[in-house]
DNA sequence: GTCTATACTGAGATAGAC
DNA sequence: GTCTATCTCAGTATAGAC
């Protein structure tokens, strides 16, 4: 028999990924879970709290692939940089086996997402891996202003953020909103256009 | 004097931008206001309600400035389409131009982004404007395949949504945070490269 | 160490008097 | 139109049982 905290933390995970964040009562949890109140605040502090280890669960794994990726990556380009689309695929695509495994971690992640809980969620569960993309794609255009490149990946954050988002804004591509693998290729395209592209001109007037 | 409805509207403008939505409760908003709790459900129904008058009264003007640049750089074109760019930065720079006289504007469109208001908002107060949007971009691409256009400009109101969010995720680039116009130039080079990339390869098996 | 029962504060909403 | 009083429900805190 799954203990307590388990108990607590699937449920939280299935509400939560089904109805959102703040649509999911600590009340409804409990009551799905069979569990007291009290208990959540016991192992997991507050709700928030809840929330993160809800996401640590699910998210670790995922950034593990994204590393052992980037790592197989490097490892082909020898001392040379890696191409920005492989870069970017090494991010992407883990995302999209783990979805093919798992839909509710899809589900779970534009949930956090479209309710902006993200801020504080990626800074814990993202910053590290994060950095060793960001200097991977540094490696990769060594053209680009730094500048340029930080805003690039923060453009870039929002587009992954919104493509795993819920149903797409328009209902003629809906259908697809099931497989995420082919929405995760045209992302690394349409990044990698993005980042190739010479820098902003300059600061000139308008 | 003015009457309860603007102040009420006034305030939670103010509020809202500063503390987010969530974060602002109705009594914060009628005691800043000096109105009463139940004026605002009598004027405006409910918090939601209130907020999404908030954010009409804000982006109706964007929009207008939008739409009018757009009928500007089409009209250069001629029977032609508009290029990417022009039509990219009819959208984005008006965006610039409200933030440099109206500060607010920006943190309460950050703001609502940040807390996943926006489904909702969005389909109100941006559908009609973002399908000229998308026609424009329908006529400057041909080459491209609906459903990758579309999939495009999902991306594009990410990190569209992103970039106008609060603070950058990198340090570095924090000092830029209240110049809104060179990120918006920055995103329109990225957005640009990216519709102009090849489609995405077909549906070969991975 | 774990969990239960219960109470506290503050939220949004609403009915009805004026 | 406006305001008082009240309702329900949320997250949180704590005392104490096992």
């Amino acid at each position: 028999m799954t203990d307590t905290k388990d108990k607590i933390l699937d449920t939280a995970e299935r509400l939560i990924g089904e109805h959102g964040y703040a649509a999911t009562s600590l009340r409804h949890i409990i009551a799905e879970a069979g569990v007291n109140l009290a208990a959540v605040h016991y192992h997991f502090g507050s709700k928030e709290d809840l929330l993160d280890a809800v996401v640590a669960r699910k998210v670790t794994p995922v950034n593990e692939a994204r590393l052992a990726q980037l790592d197989r990556v490097e490892a082909v380009a020898g001392n040379g940089p890696a191409e920005v689309e492989k870069v970017l695929e090494s991010f992407f695509m883990p995302t999209a086996e783990v979805a093919s495994r798992n839909p509710g971690f899809v589900r779970l992640m534009g949930q956090m997402h479209a309710e902006g809980m993200m801020p504080r969620i990626v800074e814990k569960h993202f910053q590290a891996t994060g950095l060793r993309f960001v200097a991977a794609l540094r490696r990769a255009l060594p053209a680009l202003p730094e500048e340029e490149l930080l805003w690039r990946v923060h453009f870039m954050v929002g587009a992954m953020a919104h493509a795993m988002c819920r149903p797409p804004i328009f209902p003629q591509v809906a259908k697809d909103a099931a497989n995420i693998e082919p929405r995760m290729k045209r992302l690394v395209t349409f990044l990698s256009a993005g980042f190739r592209a010479p820098a902003t001109a300059g600061k000139e007037k308008k």
